[in-house]
DNA sequence: ACCTGAACACCGTTCAAGT
DNA sequence: ACCTGAACACCGTTCAAGT
């Protein structure tokens, strides 16, 4: 006994990512994981606990990607910058993104951007009873738009149009806020 | 040769659909379809080409659901009751709902009712340059709060908080419209 | 024309066995 | 402690055969 591990749970989770990034999630099989890795397929299932897991697991190592939201800046330009981080992660990894649609936010990464979400709309005055509403309504347009992209519905939309799009996203939900 | 058929490609959607309604888009596989027709897998080949294009047949049906929007109210009242409708149906039809951000509306059923939601905008002002622009942006919102619902990023709020939710949505985009 | 039986490659997962 | 081999139930799909 005793033996050193050859995979790790991060390993696994990077080598699926991978594979959803340049394949799509359809891709992600145990056998092409493993293969990924020089390891057979059950080897995968001492670092998880199942498929379902690594899926999870997945989601959060892009959730982790998301850098904090920049110190001293107006509010309108952190939320502006938190929202091109999270489309440019979109356009990063578009085979899982569309899974954030699925789960409420849970990691301490997120649960941490969520509060810093929060305390813009504070600053901009949005009433303390509407902050996490709004939270809920101004999230769900952007990732609406986004999974839109990555996932198929605007594939006959140019990127300079969806560009022009977002854009103008930013600009509407900025109204909404003040 | 010459045998009645026993099924048709819309009994298969419409079996697919009960089945992905009751127990979610996983419990929708060839064989589960041919048990609830009585009927062996092999046999939905002659009515569906494979199981991509049962899935494409599925969102097709849910989309036919879509009321066509009443005549003779306002530009707002008419997309206010679209607004509902679309809700309605992510409710019904949980498992499919979601696929509805993989394609562009391409059905004669769904390019006529964006056509109807260009009308709309023209009704209520928008620049005729925008229209298309504001239909993408305002379905992304609408889209992305109800898949949210219904695919599980909502799952800890009441169904009281996000009825609330999707009324000030809609609040919120009109007063984007005009 | 429509359905079935047999068959194949692939998938997720388990368990006992090897180092 | 970590990985492998063998095995199982299930999945999508094909093809030739039956009515």
């Amino acid at each position: 006994m005793g033996r050193p591990p050859r995979i790790d749970r991060i390993a696994v989770l990077d080598a699926a990512l991978a594979l959803a990034d340049e394949a799509g999630l359809g891709a992600v099989t145990m056998q092409a994981v493993a293969a990924e890795l020089d390891v057979t397929p059950m080897a995968l299932y001492r670092h998880i606990a199942n498929k379902a897991d690594l899926l999870d697991g997945m989601v959060e190592r892009v959730l982790t990607e998301f850098p904090p939201p920049p110190e001293g800046l107006t509010w309108s330009e952190r939320l502006s910058t938190m929202a091109h981080s999270i489309r440019r992660s979109a356009h990063r990894h578009p085979g899982v993104f569309p899974l954030l649609l699925q789960r409420p936010a849970a990691t301490s990464q997120s649960l941490q951007i969520r509060d810093d979400v929060y305390r813009a709309y504070e600053e901009a005055g949005i009433p303390s009873d509407r902050v996490h509403q709004t939270e809920r309504l101004v999230s769900s347009a952007l990732l609406g738009f986004v999974v839109s992209e990555v996932a198929g519905r605007f594939q006959n939309h140019s990127p300079q149009v969806l560009d022009g799009d977002f854009e103008r996203l930013l600009q509407l939900l900025a109204r909404f806020i003040e």
